[in-house]
DNA sequence: TTGAAAGCGATACCAT
DNA sequence: ATGGTATCGCTTTCAA
């Protein structure tokens, strides 16, 4: 037996082999029920004597579903790779994805001509199963262009301008509530915060849970302890670079790549951390831990975030047409040597 | 016309709209040079019209490709986030995909549970047209199970144990041997190293650049100057506290991500870089202008790499049986401010 | 529970 | 240059 038999095998032959109709291996294959006991066993013996696989293209073509899901990162031009958030929310998406027997596929749109060309082939009848979109860096039209497709997705993150679409998100104003409050237990008085672009809803929603806090606690907000930041070491470093001079004694963090940043500022002017002022992130990423002092942070769940987008996704599509889902998963405060001075 | 029908159109419908047989609609998506003028541009029209694209599917069973490229990362288990050379190849590999109008599938291969699932599709026919297979933690048996299948593959990375795979890499040891050279030109004589895992070919050629360059400029080689990392920076901290004590004036980290670790703990016993101590790193990703002061390092074309790859995977997938093919991209050195003093 | 047969929507060969 | 038609390998009614 050659390995190019092995691929060329079909339906038609492993029924002849059974002695079966083809009907009836498919319904083996595909886990019907009404298939006798001993019929399924012989029919998967021979499946697995013969190695045979069924022909994906065949299999979707035939039945309207390609089990492939697609995950789409709009406008990624310099963050995929310098922001660990992206690859950790592949990685949690693939994951699930493999669980579930879907296979994934990837699409970087970083040019308004790859959306151009892009957008068109991922609503198109056949193409993936469902899709599971990024916010973070999405245009104006582009939920809108999708919705005109009839391909199921959702959203990872709450897109800005499209309050009806699918969701998952984290609960970003929790999370940055708990941080400043955390700060605040430290005996913080003067709270600064680097937030995440403003034209997101991470950092719309991160600067909201910031307000919250020092609302809550009585404490007077001050413009110029604040900052925005557009996700990146970098910008991290510049903020802080803004606000240092008005002497905070913390500072709140949008995110652990900025916080790199924000750090390396701090230790350049020859402040300690925690001693003269503690800082918090947001998101607990690898770079949390490859910092001195340890970043306090908070915890996002990558993974089960990951997992539920997928799950959720495959539920919005067996569904006709379900009610809209929002979904919200709950942050973790991770105390380290950031924030605490004793 | 509901967003239903958009998506419902087929071939045969165009052709009618456009009053030929639907061979000649198929020609005229495809490119095909046998149409007369004026036919093409009327076709061209309805389809811009209606909005016509071709079914995936049907078009893959009745062709026999799949304009699909799979990328498979395999034992990704805490490297796909942790250092950002994978998601910088997927970005490079994902760019290439969309400009050839291929589509990217990821396969993450955390587990030996995910490898015997997916390995198997993998090289079943009709699911993808080639794969290109990240080479570090490429375990003994995964390229001869490939093989087994007829899916084309190319390797990303020396492969260790199979010299006669398709692979395709950046000059490791040339890139390691010009790090060295400027080390050894900075005026240093004292050169150590934290070399990447040993069982890997990119820890092995980088290892092999560093002893070379040694060698050419008569400098003994020092076992206690070289200490075996395994690329998170954690372990680029505990190397060099390894090395430190023996108090080398060099060291060559073999990734910017090491080479992270390797900073923080020369600043943790108070050397100053590159004062006291050069540090050059090696593949020139984000990190390395994140620090203080900013690296030297090796810089490897991602971007072409990925390009090439595709190109490479797709020129090999259209060849019956083709020579295996070697190529090696070249590295610059990026000098910055962690190796010389003035 | 099983089998027969009609699609699914394209491609590609063979005529013309 | 164009059209007719077999084919790709499976799913899914519909009958039996």
């Amino acid at each position: 037996m050659t390995s190019d038999m092995i691929n060329s095998l079909t339906l038609e032959m492993v029924a002849e082999k059974a002695g079966v109709s083809r009907s009836t291996v498919s319904r083996v294959v595909n886990n019907h029920p009404n298939v006798r006991e001993d019929v399924r066993e012989r029919v998967l013996m021979i499946i697995k004597e013969t190695g045979y696989r069924p022909h994906p293209a065949a299999r979707s073509l035939a039945s309207h579903r390609t089990h492939v899901i697609g995950l789409v990162i709009p406008r990624s031009t310099h963050t995929f790779f310098t922001d660990p958030y992206f690859p950790a929310l592949t990685e949690g998406v693939a994951e699930a994805c493999n669980l579930h027997d879907y296979t994934l596929s990837l699409f970087l749109i970083k040019t308004e001509e790859d959306e151009r060309r892009l957008v068109p082939r991922l609503i198109g009848k056949g193409f993936v199963d469902g899709l599971i979109i990024q916010a973070t860096h999405l245009g104006d039209n582009f939920l809108p262009q999708l919705s005109k497709g009839n391909v199921p997705f959702l959203v990872a993150g709450r897109p800005m301008n499209a309050p009806e679409a699918n969701f998952i998100d984290v609960d970003n104003v929790g999370g940055a509530f708990d941080a400043v409050l955390h700060l605040i237990q430290c005996g913080r008085k003067k709270i600064a915060t680097v937030t995440c672009a403003l034209n997101t809803s991470v950092g719309v929603d991160r600067f909201e849970g910031y307000k919250k806090a020092l609302y809550a606690y009585g404490i007077p907000m001050d413009e110029k302890l604040i900052f925005e930041g557009e996700f990146t070491e970098q910008s991290g470093y510049k903020a802080a670079k803004n606000i240092l001079p008005f002497s905070p004694d913390a500072i709140f963090v949008g995110s652990d790549t900025m916080a790199l940043g924000v750090i390396r500022a701090i230790k350049e002017i020859g402040l300690e951390i925690p001693k003269d002022i503690s800082i918090v992130g947001f998101d607990d990423l690898p770079p949390a831990i490859q910092v001195e002092p340890p970043l306090t942070t908070i915890r996002q769940p990558v993974r089960r975030f990951g997992a539920k987008a997928v799950e959720t996704l495959l539920d919005i599509a067996e569904q006709a047409a379900g009610i809209p889902r929002h979904i919200i998963l709950g942050t973790e405060l991770i105390v380290r040597g950031s924030s605490v001075y004793r």
